[in-house]
DNA sequence: GTGATATGTCAACATCACTGACATAATTTC
DNA sequence: GAAATTATGTCAGTGATGTTGACATATCAC
């Protein structure tokens, strides 16, 4: 009613600002210009909705210990990474040194993770799963691993979507990231000590 | 597009050896236990990363405006499904009332959204994108279209893709999902103020 | 010993989520 | 037409997670 004429004169004015506010019908799907590409909104959302449940387990799981998806990002890599030290992690989560703080120290609290001193640099805490920790991060693995695992089936191939996710990362920190998630691969047996990202 | 399907139809038989074959990198072949499978760690924090910059680049854009993460949410959906309601928009975010009142209070007041009262029901307040805001909510949109052109590209086709986040979602909310994320498809051609969400 | 490094900690603050309660207006129902 | 229901607005309080900046301590490196 009066809402497409209203509209109408308003997009008349904004002429310069052309193509974003040509909107009355906010969009021209019949026109596909080569130029100007329709956004992608099916595939936006779904990785939204999608995250949202592949996270939304795992907290639901954490809230029995009073823990959040804070907790479970650090108990996850340094269930990945033994001997992993604080500014590995601060590196990894890309997270200030309170916020990590917080949440190491419920985790520590709570037996999940345990500290040791480093063995050729004794400043540097080196952090590792407990039992009970690495129990628990397992527990979670699982359960996303199980939910991965249909997608990927529904996908047709576990390829594909590596190679998806892979390129949704910045280009400049795609290395940085493939280090830590195939580090393991490489520096496979290593003593309990050791560095877990030299 | 239905060369992307026949191939996820025949490739189905061969990936339960392929994946099995190709997935444990990770592990090493020589115990290949079926009972208990390997977490898929790599995947795991490959969604991780990703999703952190796939929302990180839009962060930064909205950093300008004084508006955050939940703020892109609101402006998203709107836009996408202009005359959305505020129950709508809660029912979609599942968030609660209050949480959404605070962002869509600035985004009303800084004009990026506007409201009109229902014109059935005039209880409701039907949200619209103002030509700014629908301006910056496809500019957003633009970004993380290229980004996932780009990880499509890499990933050899969309259409794996998009069923691998269809199916990262729950089950029981998977359809309701789909008629949010592909409505605009069907009722496409609607008055400005017919409703956006039946 | 001096300076850099790894970590711990404190105070203060912002964002975004939550709960529960209550108010208002419009619609629906009986 | 009164009563119940619905859609929304709003207030007060809380919690989780992130931020900055400053400062303390232990250890290493030269």
């Amino acid at each position: 009613m009066a809402v497409a004429a209203q509209e109408s004169r308003l997009s008349a004015q904004t002429d310069s600002l052309s193509d974003a506010a040509a909107v009355p019908g906010q969009k021209s799907s019949d026109c596909k210009s080569p130029d100007r590409e329709f956004p992608d909104y099916e595939l936006i959302e779904l990785l939204f909705f999608g995250y949202r449940d592949f996270v939304g387990e795992p907290d639901q799981a954490l809230a029995a210990f009073n823990f959040g998806r804070a907790h479970h990002r650090v108990l996850h890599f340094v269930n990945r990474q033994p001997g992993l030290t604080i500014a590995g992690l601060l590196d990894i989560l890309k997270i200030t040194k309170q916020s990590l703080a917080r949440v190491l120290k419920d985790l520590i609290e709570s037996d999940h993770i345990e500290q040791r001193a480093g063995a050729d640099d004794r400043r540097q805490r080196l952090l590792f799963v407990t039992p009970c920790g690495g129990a628990l991060a397992e527990q979670l693995a699982h359960a996303q691993t199980r939910r991965l695992a249909r997608a990927i089936k529904a996908a047709g191939g576990r390829e594909p979507v590596a190679q998806f996710l892979t390129h949704l990362i910045d280009s400049e920190h795609r290395m940085q990231v493939m280090g830590e998630v195939m580090g393991e691969r490489m520096g496979e047996v290593m003593s309990a000590t050791g560095r877990g990202r030299p």
